[in-house]
DNA sequence: ATCTCATATTAGACATAATCTAATCCAGTT
DNA sequence: AACTGGATTAGATTATGTCTAATATGAGAT
């Protein structure tokens, strides 16, 4: 069960644990994919208690500040979300826009002078092609 | 001059030189930084011919899929653009959203087996953090 | 258990980014 | 010069995300 958890990370990033919150992150935690923004409005909104569009962003916003949750921006699409749980990289597919967990492995930093007196927090590694659905019609075309 | 470099870019790809096709891309070429669709319509209309916001839009796309322009997808703000010129890394800045130019270096491939039936075309790294303007303000917090 | 209040929620207006439409134009070819 | 399919255009439309200000509530204090 996520509940003790989902309570642990609100308790440690000082956000009040709401139902409404509540039913962001866990399912952000359960589904395997990347929902859009309006995607986890409606799942959150199957089941009592009813969350607005609003809340559904505000949440967002707030978990991806408190560092729980992960925003992938796609051109041209909606934004993605996914809870960070393992550290992974991200497949993104040039047909269909779909965005999909890949095995994490080590990246190696630039040079400390060629970042100059920005300060670094995160790497991030993004491959493009097709999916595993979209390459077979990739000679179809 | 880049005239006859774009011409022949675009013959290569089978898009016709028109003036505003070509004011877009002589833009994106000759700028250094990572302007938005927004920025490329009005930079593009401060000489004439004049162009439509449309027909930006439709450009832009169009470059992007004959492989000469690059979209880059911030976080909960417009999409950027940039001449695909000299292969390079990005810096994102957390605070200010800007998107900077980092000397390119080879990133290790994922296994095959990891990828499995996905067709691999680009490996992109993308950089977080505070960029110089914003790195000094972060202890003033 | 009740009180308290900073934080959270809400509906709907608003803002911004991007696409669509259908009439018109024109770049490149012949 | 004529032709023609791609390109341009203004403006409407859609998609996505933010803001406002009234109301509700989680959780610590009593
Ligand atoms: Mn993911
Ligand atoms: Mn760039
Ligand atoms: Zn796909
Ligand atoms: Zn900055």
């Amino acid at each position: 069960m996520d509940a003790e958890v989902i309570k642990r990370f609100f308790d440690d990033s000082r956000l009040r644990c709401t139902p409404q919150r509540y039913a962001v992150m866990a399912f952000l935690m359960e589904c395997n994919g990347h929902p859009t923004a309006a995607e986890i409005f409606k799942a959150v909104n199957r089941v009592d208690p009813r969350s607005s569009r609003a809340t559904t962003y505000n949440n967002l916003r707030d978990l991806v500040l408190a560092g729980l949750v992960r925003e992938v921006a796609v051109e041209g699409r909606a934004a993605r979300f996914d809870a960070k749980g393992v550290r992974h990289h991200h497949f993104v597919c040039d047909r269909c826009g779909n965005v999909e967990d890949l095995a994490w492995y080590d990246v190696p930093r630039p040079a400390s002078r060629t970042l100059g007196k920005r300060i670094l927090r995160e790497c991030e590694l993004i491959f493009r092609g097709l999916c595993t659905k979209c390459a077979p019609r990739r000679a179809s075309r």
